[in-house]
DNA sequence: AGCCAGGACTGAG
DNA sequence: CTCAGTCATGGC
């Protein structure tokens, strides 16, 4: 099966996934939105969605969605807030990490963040492994990495194709696409809707 | 009552 | 290098 004839399918199913950037999301106060993004990228990591809003609304109310402003404040207090996200520990680390290299290596401007740091330079960031690094230069950033996740994998599987690392399942869907940002966005959540629409009807 | 969600890190072998 | 164990909350 064709990737590009998958998509085809996909979208006639599913329809437009209105993925980042969000519009729904608050937008009063200081309320940086490229950064917001970051954030959810780390606060979904094997995290349902519904979890992460509660944790971002926590967040936005404790005017804590800036890269100053997370990198400045308590951890304990970030903790907190992001405490229905789960892995809170782990999590509140991680954003502590980011929010820190951006404030000190891009004067705390997350649009320049991402669109100037390499996927390296993400990868090394202690919390950012493949799926989120690409993530967020997909979603934050627009530049065109396909995101690879285990609902993608188990999509594959269906038809049969199988690879052993996360950069060949990626290759097989670039290799063969056009490097189009809003095409990967789009993509990557329509494989989300079918993943979660498998489960609704009691298939594993 | 489990099982699992838009993963990543660590330590053992 | 591979791989099980660990992290944690909320929904179904």
């Amino acid at each position: 099966m064709h990737p590009a004839r998958i998509y085809t399918q996909l979208h006639a199913t599913y329809g437009p996934q209105h993925w980042w950037p969000v519009q729904g999301a608050v937008q009063r106060g200081v309320h940086d939105a490229t950064f917001e993004i970051l954030v959810g990228c780390i606060l979904t990591q094997n995290t349902a969605w519904t979890n992460v809003e509660k944790a971002i609304a926590a967040l936005v109310r404790r005017r804590l969605l800036t890269p100053q402003a997370t990198a400045a404040v308590r951890i304990d207090v970030l903790r907190a807030c992001i405490r229905p996200a789960g892995y809170f520990n782990q999590k509140a680390k991680k954003l502590k990490i980011l929010s820190r290299t951006i404030v000190d290596d891009y004067g705390g401007n997350s649009k320049k963040f991402i669109g100037a740091v390499s996927r390296d330079a993400l990868l090394a960031l202690w919390g950012v492994g493949p799926e989120t690094a690409d993530s967020m230069l997909l979603y934050a950033g627009k530049r065109p990495e396909f995101v690879v996740d285990t609902y993608t994998k188990r999509l594959c599987a269906t038809y049969g194709v199988e690879f052993a690392t996360y950069d060949a399942y990626k290759r097989y869907f670039t290799e063969c696409l056009p490097a189009d940002a809003a095409l990967y966005n789009e993509f990557h959540a329509l494989i989300v809707a079918w993943g979660k629409s498998q489960k609704r009807r009691g298939k594993k």
